[in-house]
DNA sequence: AGACAGCGTTCCGTATATGGAACGATCAGT
DNA sequence: ACTGATCGTTCCATATACGGAACGCTGTCT
């Protein structure tokens, strides 16, 4: 008898079996076209995802019956179809909104780039950007991806988890770090938590990129789980002790009121 | 032997035959539970999809385990991975950027709500919003679709297709009128189609909701086709006539430059 | 308690989706 | 012209993904 754990009266699908393998290929054919930047052929597909060729031609057709992919002479690339997606993703809560309305009224950033991003598993996932007309020498692009352990919502957002589920989202090996002041490890990581913590926000220093400072802040939840965060970016230079401090502040402050605006 | 008509040396795939059906579900199942506005368990969605329970859990614990989707005892949702995939589509031209960039410089167009879309078959697809701070009683959700004979940016693009081209587009029957001022049928709009050709701009005069006016111009491509289209809205009454010709001419010039920007 | 209806999950025979091989067309190099 | 490489597409035997039926469970009725 297979071990089983059931919980809440729903047991657990096995994950060893292979079910659907037709939709994973989906997917990994729209992360693949996503990830190019030009119309891939379907050879040029069952090359780098090693998928027969006749078994991604079958998908690719599907997919551009269905208004998910436009195929043109060069190949097979994204149509605007996936938009309705990520438009039922960011609209599901009002969260997204609720951050540019907030951040047009409040002035006091008005000068710096501003974003809301979320956690998933050990990474951050951008959701929105205010930019400021400065340069900052870095694109936040929505949806983009970066190591939760070296962004500042993200060490906002871990810091307020306990103690052993962010061991548990974080055990995988360290993320290679992007810079020299890319925090080391585990144990490291920890460490700085306690001062997050205490003083309500957290700082990435020069850690996704060099020269770029951000101070994060996390939103909440109901149950006081971190549900997303927003952090302010600056470059080293305008990131001096006492304009830190009131910036912090700033954004603690506004994350607070978005959590007060209870979100999904 | 079957009627295999072939172009540039590419055959066309035969639509008839039914290829990967997984894959289509795998779509059918995404844009269900992104038109839901709450997470959907197994029995649902096959009942409202017409899909054996068993296959639906299936694809659906595929797409969790791929990570595009999240499982709670409540059901399956939308992740952010989906995120990836309309972010590399909107970033593939630069076209947003541009759009959001122009619009930051540009203060005339400041106190107007401004939207940028592309055609997609007889829709149109909002890719971005330039919110303006008076309410308008309508949102633009990055996204969302609307029949293009009675948006703006929609009459605006289909108004630079040749006649042949824009028939093909819109030989479906008629799109239910959303009031009592939409463009009733195919031989009205060719009617509208030779003014907004004469004067550079269409006019959405409350087709698509009582008292809102948009104004769009067509973005073109290198070969002079439509890529995309910008909109201004307004209220009915800000719609006086002399405004109206200003507004106008101001999107024009907008989307002449962002047609000059090389669009992909 | 008992019956029932709903849920998520598993099982296994079989209909069928799949993939290796072949096809025709194109293009580059000779 | 003639290769040969590579493209998108088709074909069809067969490995396998699918789906109807059953399972265990929870909650809600009499």
């Amino acid at each position: 008898m297979p071990d089983k754990t059931q919980t809440n009266g729903r047991h657990m699908a096995d994950p060893t079996k292979r079910r659907a393998p037709a939709a994973e290929r989906t997917i990994r054919i729209l992360d693949q076209l996503a990830a190019s930047s030009s119309p891939m052929g379907v050879s040029e597909l069952a090359r780098c995802l090693d998928i027969p060729k006749s078994s991604v031609f079958g998908i690719c057709e599907t997919l551009v019956e269905t208004g998910v992919l436009h195929s043109d002479p060069t190949g097979y690339s994204m149509s605007a179809h996936c938009l309705r997606w990520s438009g039922a993703y960011l609209s599901r809560s009002s969260l997204v909104s609720e951050f540019q309305r907030t951040l047009a009224r409040d002035g006091r950033l008005a000068n710096y780039t501003v974003t809301l991003s979320t956690l998933e598993n050990d990474q951050v996932v951008y959701l929105a950007c205010r930019n400021s007309d400065k340069p900052l020498g870095f694109t936040f692009q929505i949806g983009m991806r970066l190591p939760a352990v070296y962004s500042a919502t993200g060490k906002a957002m871990l810091s307020q988890l306990p103690q052993e589920q962010r061991r548990m989202l974080l055990s995988a090996p360290w993320h290679a770090p992007f810079t020299d002041n890319s925090v080391r490890d585990l144990e490291a990581f920890e460490e700085d938590v306690k001062v997050w913590r205490a003083q309500g926000y957290a700082v990435d220093n020069g850690e996704i990129r060099e020269g770029m400072v951000c101070l994060g802040a996390p939103i909440l939840g109901p149950e006081g789980t971190p549900v997303a965060g927003i952090a302010i970016s600056m470059t080293s230079t305008e990131a001096r002790d006492a304009a830190k401090k009131d910036l912090g502040g700033i954004i603690c402050e506004i994350a607070g009121s978005l959590s007060r605006h209870h979100l999904g």
